[in-house]
DNA sequence: ACTTAAATTCATCACATGATGAGTTCCAGT
DNA sequence: ACTGGAACTCATCATGTGATGAATTTAAGT
C-alpha cells in the first residue's frame, strides 16, 4: 500500500480531476453576501460554506474585496434592458419597468447580488459608493442620453418606489407585500411610476 | 502633596460632580449606530467616543443589545403621529405625511435612531423583526383600527414610497435627491401617497 | 461618622477576523 | 520524463470583538 490519500479527510495539495472550487467559492460568496451583507459576511464563513480552506479563498481572489467584486457581476446590464425599456410607447412605461424589476428579483439567482449591493450599500461606504455611482451614471446617464426630457429628481423617486418596495418584500418580507402577485404589483405601483416619468 | 490624582490622566473610581456620563455614552451609541448599524458598530467603539472604559458601557447596559435598546428610543411615536394624521381631511393626507418624514427626517438627532433601525434591518435579523413588527402593528393595525378602508397592500405601497426615497436621500446621498427642497419633493410624492390611500 | 451603593478603570478570557508564507499534491506543456 | 505553475492546506500573526470579575474612588442614606 503506497499511504494513498484518505478519502473522507483529503489532505493537502491540489484535487485529483478537474476543479470547479473557485465557481463554488463565487457561488457561496454572492449568496453570503447578499444575506448578511459585505460586513456582515466574514471570508472564514465562505470558506466553510464552501467546504474549503480560508486562504484558498485569498489564494483565489487576493482580498475579501476581491471577492466581493468578483461576486458582483450584475444580472442586469443597463445598457441592454434601459434601451429596451425607453423604446417602449412612453404610455406604458411604468408597467414595463416594474415587471422588469419583479422578473429579476423574483429569481433567487440574479436576486443575489442585487440584495448583496444593496445591504452592503447600507453600512459600507464602498459599496454605498458603487451604488451612488450605479444610479446616477448607469440610470440617469443613459435616460438622459436617450432623449429624455424627465427630471432627474423625478427618475429618483422612481427608483426610490422601486427600491423600498423591495426592501419590504424581499429584506423586511412583510405581508402582505412579500407574497403579492405579479398583477397585483402592477396594478399597484405602475400608474406612480408612470406619474413620475411623463 | 498627598498625591492627588493628576488632571490629565484620570485613574480608577468615581469621578467628582455630577454624572452624566451615561447620557453621553447613549448620544455617542445612536450616533454610531445611525452611521454603521448594529453589526458595524462595536462596544469599544462607543467606548472610546465617549472617552471612557468599555467596561462601562457594560456596566450601565449590561449587554450590546441592552445599548441599542436605550438608544433606540423612537422619535415618533406612531399612537400619537398617526391619529393626528388620520383626523386631517382625506384629501390631504398624502402631503401632510411627506411633510411628516420630511420634518422628522430633517432634524439630525430624530434621524439618527430611525436610520440607525434602517441600516441595522438590513443585515440583522432581530433588528429587521422589531421593524417588521414596527410597520405591521404600528402602522397598519393602528390605521385599520381608525375605521380605515384602504387594503393593507397600498399602506405598505406608500411606506415603501418613503423608504425608498428616504434612503436615496440620507443614506446614498444622491442628487438631486438629497439637496431637494421640502416644497419640491411635497409637490413630487405627495400625490403617490395620496393615490395610494384613497 | 459609617455604611452601602454607584461610577469608573484594569486586567483578563475565549474567540473571530483578514492576511501571509511555506509546504504538499496534482495538472499541463514540453 | 521533466518541470513550472496552479490548486490546496497548515500554521501562524496581529488585531478586534463582547464579556466578566475584581479593585478603587466618590456620592448618598442613615
Amino acid at each position: 500500500m503506497t499511504g494513498a490519500p484518505r478519502a473522507g479527510t483529503a489532505g493537502r495539495g491540489r484535487r485529483p480531476g478537474p476543479t470547479e472550487t473557485r465557481e463554488a467559492i463565487l457561488a457561496e460568496a454572492r449568496e453570503m453576501f447578499a444575506d448578511k451583507g459585505y460586513d456582515g459576511t466574514s471570508l472564514r464563513a465562505i470558506a466553510r460554506a464552501a467546504g474549503v480552506d480560508p486562504a484558498l479563498v485569498h489564494h483565489f481572489f487576493g482580498t475579501k474585496e476581491g471577492v466581493f467584486v468578483e461576486a458582483m457581476r450584475f444580472p442586469v446590464d443597463p445598457s441592454v434592458v434601459l434601451p429596451r425599456l425607453l423604446s417602449l410607447p412612453r404610455e406604458r412605461l411604468g408597467e414595463a419597468i416594474v415587471r422588469t424589476f419583479l422578473q429579476v428579483w423574483g429569481d433567487a439567482d440574479r436576486r443575489a447580488p442585487l440584495l448583496a449591493m444593496l445591504r452592503s450599500a447600507m453600512t459600507n461606504e464602498r459599496a454605498a459608493a458603487m451604488m451612488r455611482e450605479f444610479v446616477t451614471s448607469a440610470l440617469l446617464g443613459r435616460a438622459g442620453a436617450a432623449g429624455g426630457d424627465v427630471p432627474h429628481l423625478n427618475i429618483q423617486a422612481a427608483v426610490g418606489q422601486m427600491i423600498g418596495v423591495m426592501i419590504l418584500r424581499y429584506v423586511l418580507r412583510v405581508e402582505p407585500m412579500a407574497s403579492a402577485g405579479e398583477e397585483e404589483l402592477v396594478a399597484l405601483v405602475a400608474p406612480t411610476l408612470q406619474r413620475y416619468l411623463d
